[in-house]
DNA sequence: CTGGGATATGACTACGTAGTCACGGAGTTG
DNA sequence: CAACTCCGTGACTACGTAGTCATATCCCAG
């Protein structure tokens, strides 16, 4: 009959086989030095024959550290997201880390901070929390491990809360710029819906923008990130002829405004020009295609997780502080304003 | 002067702050029997008191389980995939299992087998290929734990590789027959890459209901999933006058082709139909608003690991059978032909 | 009032890894 | 050739948890 499955062999197996100490077996997996070649390949092939994998539990067990970092995201599809985590993975494998997701779900009362508990609990040497908004509630978590945010995080204790400069204020107003420069008098803008920091770094982007060039501010319009509420957006713009120029703080909002604007049969861009930000992959097949603004999510993650790496490891790795920048893609959807009557 | 940093507080830390043995607190922890409840709260008090957390890698060592389970994706930032990944870590998160994900990038010769190896490697308890392509090499991998798959795997040597049926079918087969009903006499079809199994799944759905109404067949066009393949795909349909009605594989790509479409003056649906899949947030704001396939992520997730859990765990739980299901989501992109001439 | 089950608690131990230290031999220097 | 250093190896141990088994009460039935 066949046995009850065993447990996967362990370094001690090796050793056996090998005919070597537990611990050499150890140096050979670790590559440490000190170790003569002729034994190092013996035990290499006792490794593959068994099919030895070194457990991570133990490892983490003796060693108090996880070799991990754990992502507490917002879990939605949105393409700005989606990517924040793809950059993430990759970094991370690339440092040698393993990665945690956590979502907390867009509505749920537990919110970020209680993301955080369940990768602590998880057992994690570092967080990074890579949508932030504003806490919505005071819930104090003393977080033991570093944590790297892209914004404030109200009730969180950590010993080192690390924050890179908010990036997304740049895109705003590049965005904005560009518009006023074509001759605009003014820009308004969608945003997100204001608890997303990424949302406010925006709005303030553009308020830079206007101040500098001395337009002024009309009141911001919010969405919640989806074509739906930049539709609903795009309605309330449609009806207004002074609108001839709007920055959208996202791609999908955007998509809602130029659906809105065509349905209301204002032209883009010849009545009003519409800028977006993301650059998804289906921003230059719109009608017409749009101009946005594309972020680096790979310099923005590299930039954060040498940092964090930075405190979880004691500096002892030398951080590359490549500053992440915005890129403004300009295509069919903004023109000079028409001739002023 | 501040202490080099001590290691967080044990089980042993509690019991003796609690006045119990170490054994009492493991029990208080994990909710057993057999402690009087004045112990009980004593222990609690004191878990709380030093911000106790069991460690996780002890634990594992110890029951030689992790609590984890793996993802192996495939690191694009598309709506299915994105949307598959939130599915999975809420529904791993609910039965008490951390997930742990790992991307091979598109083009990585690596591929997902070594996806699966670096997930033993970290050390999980099952694994899920959410996105499986056809292998392209014939790397044999000997995965200790059960692998879910929404498709064959070649070069996987596991004790269990479940596979729950491919769902992209019906998707197919809903989307052709809903043209097909409106009286075109044909329907083309823009695949994915034939290396996803998720896209032959939805050319087999395609065939299957051409063949059951008897039409022609013609030929597939192949994009990559992206907006820009299916740009190019649509310049062909364009330039053909019998094309009248197109599945196209993703909303993504059908982005693509009613941009070709309408830059070479054929009217959607008048002159031709398009119906995507996945409805991302964004279809319903196209212009014309896309007909498409909706797949029930949340399901379909539910469905394959409670398959793995079974697995994993002996049998133990009780799978849920909810048969995951498509639904056809009608639009303005599809119509009728035009009267025959 | 006595045997026996249910209840409550603790002592001891295994899990697999890598750090620490100890030891023997080879080579090198004064 | 004595004193010393570098190399290669192994014995022993800690890490924190939970399983196993032993022990100590207590209550109730016979």
């Amino acid at each position: 009959m066949p046995e009850a499955r065993r447990r996967p062999p362990g370094s001690t197996d090796v050793a056996r086989l090998a005919g070597v100490s537990q611990k050499t077996v150890s140096r050979v997996i670790n590559g440490e030095p000190y170790v003569s070649d002729e034994i190092r390949q013996r035990v290499l092939a006792a490794a593959r024959e068994l099919g030895y994998r070194r457990n991570t539990a133990a490892r983490a067990l003796n060693l108090g550290r996880f070799h991990r970092i754990g992502v507490a995201s917002l879990g939605s599809s949105l393409y700005g997201p989606a990517s924040m985590l793809i950059a993430l993975e990759r970094h991370a494998r690339e440092v040698g880390y393993a990665l945690s997701v956590v979502n907390t779900m867009e509505g749920d009362d537990t919110g970020v901070v209680n993301a955080v508990e369940t990768l602590l609990e998880q057992g994690v040497d570092g967080i990074v929390i890579s949508e932030p908004i504003v806490a919505e509630q005071e819930l104090r978590i003393d977080a033991s491990v570093p944590v790297l945010s892209f914004g404030p995080v109200a009730g969180l204790d950590a010993p080192q809360v690390i924050t890179p400069g908010p990036s997304g204020v740049d895109a705003g107003r590049e965005a904005t710029e560009h518009l006023l420069r074509l001759g605009h008098a003014t820009v308004r803008h969608v945003a997100g819906p204001s608890r997303w920091w990424a949302a406010r770094d925006r709005v303030r982007g553009w308020r830079e923008a206007l101040a500098a060039a001395g337009a002024p501010e009309p009141p911001p319009l919010e969405g919640d990130w989806s074509p739906a509420s930049g539709y609903a957006a795009g309605r309330v713009l449609a009806a207004d002829r002074e609108a001839t120029a709007v920055f959208v703080a996202n791609d999908d909002m955007a998509i809602g405004v130029l659906h809105a604007l065509a349905e209301a049969g204002r032209a883009v861009p010849e009545d009003v020009s519409v800028v977006g930000m993301d650059d998804v992959p289906a921003a230059a097949y719109l009608s017409p295609p749009l101009t946005t603004v594309r972020q680096d999510f790979e310099a923005i993650i590299a930039h954060g997780l040498a940092l964090l790496l930075e405190r979880i490891e004691g500096g002892s790795r030398v951080a590359v502080h490549d500053t992440p920048v915005t890129h403004l893609v300009v295509r069919r959807s903004t023109s000079p304003p028409k001739e002023k009557r």
